[in-house]
DNA sequence: TAGGCGTGGGG
DNA sequence: TCCCCAAGCCT
C-alpha cells in the first residue's frame, strides 16, 4: 500500500462528502483561508468525548451562545455551567471545562496554546483531544486516534490484536498515514469516514474511498474488526430517592459531592445505591412509594424506588431548598429528572 | 493499569 | 429487552 495515496483518496472524498457541523469549518471555507476558532474546536471536542454528534449539537449551540469566548466561560458561575451541562453526562468534563477555561484566561492571556504538548497539559485534554485541537484548529500534523480511527485502521491493516491492547499499534499505523498537507481536514475526514461509511456494523464498503487499500475488505471479513476483549457484566444496584416539598412549597434538594458519580450536580436525598435497601426516609414527611425508575450507568444498572411527600418537616441543614421559580428540572442529571417525572404528578399544585 | 465515570439511540 | 456503542480522561 502506498500510504500517501490513502490520505489523498480520503481528502478527495472529504471535499465532496464532509458533514456540515456547527463547530466545523468546511473544506471549501478552509481552502479559502478561513481558520477555525480554537475555543469552538476545544468546546466541541470536550462535548464529543464518548458522546454522539446528535446529542452534542444543541448543547454546543447553547454554550457558545451563552459564552461566546473562553473568557466569557471562565467568568461564568460554576452552578450555571453545571446546570447547562445537565443531561449530557460525564460531568467531570464540565468541571474540567471550567478549570481549563480559567487556566486559559489566567495563564495564557485568553489565547489557546498551539502545540500538542501544551494542550495536553490542560484539564480534561488527553492524547486524543490534544491531537484533535492541534490538527483541526491549528493545522498541525498530529494524529488523532479515537474510536473511529481505531476501527478504520484496524480494518485497513486487518489488525488481529484485540482492543485495548492494540491501541499502541493502531496509533503507530495511523501515524504512518497522516499527511503533512491539510492534516486538520484529514483528521476530520477520518472521523467522518468512520461515522458514515466505516461503521461498526455492516460498513458501506461499496461507497468507501479506501476499498482498494483495505486488507479486511480484500479478505471479506471487515465486520470482524476491531477485535475487542469481552466486557465484564454490569451488576444491578438498588436505591431509594425522596422527592419532597415543604409546607411552603419548596423542593428539598441536595448538592452531590464534587467527586464521583454525578459529582457536583443537584439531586434528591436518598439512600446509597447498593445491594441493601432498608427504606428509611431521610427526614419526616407524608411519604408515598411511587414505584421504580430504571437507569443504566457505565458500570451498573440502577433500580431506584421513588418516594414523594408534599409536606416534609425538618430537612437537614445541608439541604438546598428551592422555590418553584428557582427549581429547574432541566438542571438535574437524567436519573434525577426521571425520579422527578415520576413524582411530579403527585406533587405539583 | 484497570476501573470509574452518563446518556440516548440503534440493531 | 438487552447489548453495543459514541470524537476519552483521570486516577
Amino acid at each position: 500500500m502506498k500510504h500517501g495515496d490513502v490520505a489523498t483518496a480520503l481528502l478527495d472524498w472529504y471535499d465532496g462528502h464532509a458533514r456540515e457541523l456547527p463547530w466545523r469549518v468546511s473544506p471549501a471555507d478552509r481552502a479559502a483561508g478561513i481558520e477555525p476558532d480554537p475555543y469552538r474546536v476545544w468546546m466541541s471536542e470536550i462535548m464529543l468525548q464518548q458522546t454522539t454528534v446528535a446529542a452534542v449539537k444543541a448543547y454546543f449551540l447553547r454554550f457558545t451562545t451563552l459564552w461566546p469566548t473562553v473568557v466569557d466561560l471562565a467568568d461564568a458561575e460554576d452552578e450555571r455551567v453545571m446546570g447547562e451541562w445537565a443531561g449530557l453526562g460525564y460531568y467531570a468534563r464540565a468541571r474540567n471545562l471550567l478549570k481549563c477555561a480559567r487556566v486559559i484566561r489566567d495563564e495564557f492571556n485568553g489565547i489557546f496554546p498551539r502545540t500538542r504538548a501544551q494542550l495536553q497539559a490542560l484539564p480534561g485534554v488527553g492524547p486524543y483531544t490534544s491531537a484533535a485541537i492541534a490538527s483541526i484548529a491549528f493545522d498541525r500534523p498530529e494524529t488523532v486516534v479515537d474510536g473511529n480511527v481505531e476501527r478504520v485502521v484496524s480494518r485497513l491493516f486487518r489488525v488481529e490484536t484485540p482492543l485495548p491492547t492494540a491501541k499502541g499499534a493502531l496509533t503507530e499505523l495511523a501515524e504512518t498515514l497522516t499527511p503533512q498537507s491539510r492534516p486538520g481536514d484529514y483528521a476530520q475526514a477520518m472521523m467522518d469516514l468512520g461515522a458514515t461509511i466505516c461503521t461498526p456494523k455492516s460498513p458501506a464498503c461499496g461507497t468507501c474511498p479506501l476499498t482498494v487499500d483495505c486488507a479486511a475488505r480484500r479478505a471479506g471479513d471487515q465486520s470482524r474488526f476491531p477485535l475487542k476483549t469481552p466486557k465484564k457484566p454490569k451488576p444491578t444496584r438498588h436505591g431509594h430517592a425522596y422527592v419532597g416539598r415543604t409546607a411552603a412549597g419548596e423542593w428539598v434538594l441536595e448538592k452531590r459531592p464534587e467527586k464521583g458519580l454525578l459529582g457536583g450536580m443537584m439531586g434528591w436525598p436518598g439512600t446509597e445505591w447498593q445491594e441493601a435497601h432498608p427504606p428509611e426516609p431521610p427526614f419526616p414527611g407524608n411519604w408515598q412509594d411511587l414505584g421504580e425508575v430504571r437507569h443504566t450507568f457505565t458500570h451498573f444498572h440502577l433500580i431506584l424506588t421513588v418516594h414523594a411527600a408534599s409536606h416534609v418537616t425538618n430537612p437537614p441543614k445541608t439541604s438546598v431548598l428551592k422555590g418553584n421559580n428557582a427549581f429547574q428540572p432541566s438542571d438535574l442529571p437524567t436519573v434525577m429528572r426521571k425520579a422527578f417525572d415520576l413524582a411530579r404528578s403527585s406533587l405539583e399544585t
